[in-house]
DNA sequence: GAAAAGATTAAA
DNA sequence: TTAATCTTTTCC
């Protein structure tokens, strides 16, 4: 039975900004390119693990806040949009590798059973952040996709560093630039030291305090 | 009201 | 392979 369908982006992390060279409006010339990857079986609890095509290569000059408009589409068209883009909160930024799309009629999916007090937000409009508290350890994120209504969700798994590398680490509390910094979406939100506080955040714009963390592209 | 399961992680 | 750890949902 189909429960989720997942997204990866297999490339190296792209080249990382100093710290000092960072702020909001521009992250210049960062160039991203999507690599080709078979289609494979990560986990064999889950059914089926999707790829991007084949190679296209991007180039930005400027970030930008991604519009409430790019979320509120099918979670299966915005997983793989959300691939390559950037998280950012204070002067940590990371670029989205891995996602899993969550739809209604998932099995897995927070939404299946309807609206409670903590998946409220799932069902709102997307472009909001979900973030729930797993195995009372571990915050996972989740960006909220589709109109309002549909409970659906895009769980970010995974994610290069981009900037911040020192706060990154220190959250994390492991000095390793190897991929099992972020190479899970347990430690994603643990990198961007977010709580379940954060659930409903609107990630389409800063927000009233400059630290919340909100999804951007180069564009 | 009690019990079990869970979109995981780190360590052995 | 397993313990850690706690909230949400389910069952009686």
């Amino acid at each position: 039975m189909k429960r989720t369908q997942r997204f990866k982006r297999v490339s190296k992390p792209k080249k990382r900004i100093p710290d000092s060279e960072l702020d909001e409006d521009s992250a210049a010339n960062l160039s991203t390119q999507l690599l080709k990857s078979k289609s494979t079986r990560i986990n064999p609890k889950r059914p089926k693990i999707l790829s991007l095509p084949a190679s296209t290569s991007l180039t930005f000059d400027h970030m930008t806040i991604l519009p409430r408009e790019f979320f509120q589409i099918d979670a299966l068209d915005l997983a793989p949009r959300l691939l390559g883009k950037f998280l950012k909160r204070d002067n940590v930024v990371l670029q989205i590798t891995e996602v899993e799309a969550y739809r209604p009629n998932d099995s897995a999916c927070h939404g299946r059973f309807g609206i409670t007090a903590r998946t409220a937000p799932v069902f709102g409009p997307g472009g909001h952040a979900y973030v729930y508290l797993c195995y009372g350890l571990h915050t996972l994120l989740n960006v909220v996709a589709d109109k309002e209504g549909n409970g659906a969700a895009v769980l970010i798994r995974s994610c290069a560093p981009i900037s911040g590398m020192d706060t990154i680490q220190e959250r994390r509390g492991k000095k390793t630039e190897k991929p099992d910094l972020l190479n899970g979406p347990g430690k994603i939100g643990q990198a961007l030291g977010i709580s379940t506080e954060w659930s409903n955040h609107p990630l389409h714009s800063p927000g009233k305090f400059s630290s919340r963390p909100y999804l951007i592209r180069l564009s």
